[in-house]
DNA sequence: CTTCTAATAT
DNA sequence: TATATTAGAA
């Protein structure tokens, strides 16, 4: 018996100190022309539900800065969109925020940049900011490293400077089956009753994430919820791919008070013991998630095509930061909380293989 | 103020 | 289509 070196299917997160999370934030806005975005991508990438290591990053970023190997200039969405096919993993580890800049109707610079300084931790919350507010704010450490630009606020009225360029505005989110497994678990961690944005918002602790992105995508999940169990119980529903994907936890069966019994537990990656069956959940449960994830860009094609019952592999659209950062403030007391701290990104053959 | 729902806009 | 945004009510 010892103890076994049981691999989380998650990420995990480093806890060392060093580490500089440069994520790469990308969202894809744009709708009509999405032409000529037709990168082949590794189709043949490992498949979903929760490749774990593949996922990694190619380079770390730090040690990208670190090597002073990135005398590479910013390079604009659209560069970086039209060389991605090329030299994808090069996108990856420049940590390259991406956002296809979408100019139809507003033009507006997409400088959303997303924060990036794990170090800076916030063991106070301060109940008023709790994003409608003011974010956490990020005080960049300039640090060795990250000789990139330095970021900003998304969308915080923390800038002093440079009262320009203020109205921005974000790009679509992409909901892609990692971001919505993460949303899943959230819910099904708090209950269909206690999933409210906010909380879910939170829980999740995406960056970039807003309230409103959850309230949508909360909306039609609970749609789909509903449809579901309308439904006799079928396989994939062609309908959703998103969700048909995902494992939708018995723990959200529940519809009011009481109620049932349920449970296995989405089983996806659910940290065995917390699946409250029935009874109330009482607080927010701190969800093993260490690290942030970052949407990075990701083409959809306009026709994909439903595959009718069938399970399809999806590409991984999302990566997660491996990196030293902890979550908000959660309790103290939580027993997954930083239980993990082992990262091992360090896969040099990544499609090598 | 936050959330919910529905409707609407992009 | 998938999200975003809004409106009005709770």
């Amino acid at each position: 018996m010892g103890e076994e070196v049981k691999m989380s299917e998650f990420e995990v997160n480093g806890g060392d100190d060093e580490a500089t999370a440069t994520a790469n934030t990308a969202f894809v806005d744009d709708e009509d022309d999405v032409d000529q975005r037709v990168l082949e991508w590794e189709i043949g990438l490992p498949d979903c539900d929760d490749l774990t290591p593949l996922s990694q990053s190619l380079i770390p970023p730090e040690l990208v800065s670190a090597f002073s190997i990135s005398p590479e200039p910013r390079r604009t969405a659209l560069d970086v969109n039209r060389a991605s096919h090329d030299t994808l993993s090069s996108l990856r580890s420049s940590g390259t925020h991406l956002f296809t800049n979408n100019s139809n109707k507003t033009s507006n610079n997409n400088n959303l940049h997303s924060f990036n300084d794990p170090m800076v931790v916030e063991p106070e919350g301060d109940g008023s900011g709790s994003g409608s507010g003011s974010e956490p704010k990020k005080m960049r450490k300039t640090d060795s490293g990250i000789a990139e630009e330095a970021d900003s606020a998304v969308r915080t009225t923390e800038n002093s400077e440079d009262p320009s360029a203020r109205a921005l505005k974000r790009p679509r989110l992409v909901w892609t089956p990692q971001l919505h497994k993460r949303f899943v678990d959230v819910v099904a961690h708090l209950g269909i009753k206690n999933a409210v944005p906010k909380t879910i918002m939170q829980l999740m602790n995406v960056e970039g994430l807003t309230r409103e992105n959850v309230a949508s995508h909360l909306q039609k999940y609970r749609i789909y919820l509903k449809r579901m169990q309308g439904l006799s119980n079928e396989g994939p529903s062609a309908s959703d791919q998103l969700f048909a994907s995902t494992p939708v936890p018995q723990s959200l069966r529940e519809s009011g008070s009481g109620g049932g019994g349920g449970g296995g537990g989405g089983g996806s990656g659910l940290v065995g013991g917390s699946a409250n069956g029935n009874g109330h959940v009482g607080m927010p449960i701190p969800m093993p998630y260490g690290a942030p994830l970052v949407p990075v860009a990701m083409p959809m094609y306009g026709h994909m095509g439903m595959h009718q019952g069938g399970y399809h592999h999806q590409q991984n659209g999302y990566e997660a930061n491996s990196y030293g950062m902890q979550p908000r403030d959660w309790p103290r007391g939580n027993k997954y909380g930083s239980l993990m701290s082992y990262h091992n990104y360090m896969a040099p053959n990544d499609k090598l293989n």
